[in-house]
DNA sequence: CGCATCTTTGAACTGGTTCAAGATCCGTGG
DNA sequence: CCACGGATCTTGAACCAGTTCAAAGATGCG
């Protein structure tokens, strides 16, 4: 474990109270009440790119909400190279594992200069335990991370490398769905399981067909309508039904 | 969600105290006090091989510990085909995001004839709430189903095909690990991410080469060694150690 | 026994990898 | 401020694993 000179922090949970993303956040719709139970103090952690957040197998005691950036988990394989299991965007959980385990699973890196709140194992458990808004909180972040994992399986992990990179363009995109951040190629690759140089080639020729249009370094502007249609056709469709293997009770 | 007559239950729990795998599933650990907790009907569900358990989207009020079987979890995509996500064997929980959400993310579906127990939501809910040795459980089953999806992606859908074949066998044999039973060519392949063709040729070599032999039918004897050797070198490292992104704060 | 389904195998094709050479970008120090 | 050096990105060409299409065996079920 290893980050940034933490910010001296307030003495108990105040901040939280004020945070801005509270309402998406691990914290949100915790009442006062629930807040007075803590005193223990969570602190501002503040990654440059590049840098982790933990490897896997670190003592885990603390789990962390991101308030900006981008940060990716990992595993690292056999040969050295890494996988990237799932990708958290701000208001994302991190490291939940710690609630029931004494080490990470995984490595976790920042993919842009990034900000987290450390929260202690010992805080939530206490709120988990007192208070039921929280416990609650708990379960569904715990299930967003399967989906996110799940998602990550079926729309980064299969099909060809074209499709994989439309839809990381897409899922990296902004609000606004025309304007992203594309990582190095070398972490496309890790992240769709292909050759930095084929996730060069199929950037090169979007750019060329004018699906993606350069802004400045890494920034592009995106074509939604046509990267959608290469990501696969419909864009959720996956909830779709089932048309073999059929209820037969 | 459907499957075949539910068999005629006792009208508590009083079954789970006796289950024999219980040691080993989600109500491990509970006491004679946390069963009087509850008095709703525990039901006992039989699935033959191909029989859905639930589709993505269906109504979520209970959730299931396979005893004895084989579910596979997928997901359905745009192109009709399936993807399967996640595997449980006996023991495994199925169906936790019940207790968040009020339909089932996965189509879940038996790969052999299975013998799950349906447990009411209210009844996991109530003992969540009462019972710290299951909230515990809870919490950690979560995170089993997250480490198996991670598990999943980096050992069922990366690195060339011959390995994951591999990874696989190991992964489907039993106990002693000398010998499996492998599922069709086409859940091969949804597994796996590639053709039945594929999968179909690579075990054809396999036997060829002595790494699978026939027993009957779908059974395999299997050579651990060479088939862990083709799965990549060492049977478990991806724990190991980050080579770059190294520390710099 | 005969039909439907699943598996195996073959042969051509292709998407993606590999290896290798340039190009481009960027921080550093002169 | 520019030039250098390392890293990253792009591009090319040969190669190969895996796909695709097609057709011939198995296998099991009514």
């Amino acid at each position: 474990m290893n980050y940034s000179a933490p910010q001296p922090t307030l003495p108990d949970m105040t901040r939280c109270r004020l945070c801005s993303i509270r309402q998406f956040a691990l914290f949100n719709n915790l009442t006062e009440d629930d807040f007075a139970l803590v005193h223990l103090p969570v602190e501002e952690i503040f990654l440059s790119k590049r840098q982790a957040l933990y490897n896997a197998g670190d003592d885990a005691n603390s789990l962390f909400t991101l308030r900006r950036g981008l940060i990716k988990l990992t595993h690292y394989l056999a040969d050295g190279s890494q996988r990237v299991v799932r990708l958290v965007r701000p208001d994302g959980t991190i490291g939940l594992e710690a609630l029931v385990s004494n080490s990470y699973t995984h490595h976790a890196e920042a993919m842009q200069d990034s900000e987290l709140c450390k929260i202690p194992v010992a805080v939530v458990e206490k709120l988990d335990r007192e208070s039921p808004r929280l416990h609650k909180q708990l379960l569904t972040r715990w299930h967003q991370a399967v989906m996110e994992t799940d998602t990550w399986l079926t729309q980064m992990s299969t099909g060809p490398a074209r499709e994989r990179v439309a839809r990381l363009c897409l899922f990296l995109s902004d609000e606004n769905g025309n304007h992203c951040i594309l990582p190095g190629r070398e972490d496309i690759g890790a992240m769709l399981g292909i050759t930095t140089e084929t996730a060069s080639r199929i950037i090169a020729e979007f750019r060329r067909l004018g699906h993606l249009t350069l802004r400045n370094r890494r920034d592009f502007d995106l074509d939604t309508k046509a990267l959608q249609m290469i990501a696969g056709l419909t864009p959720d469709t996956f909830l779709s039904i089932p048309h073999k293997s059929l209820d037969r009770a």
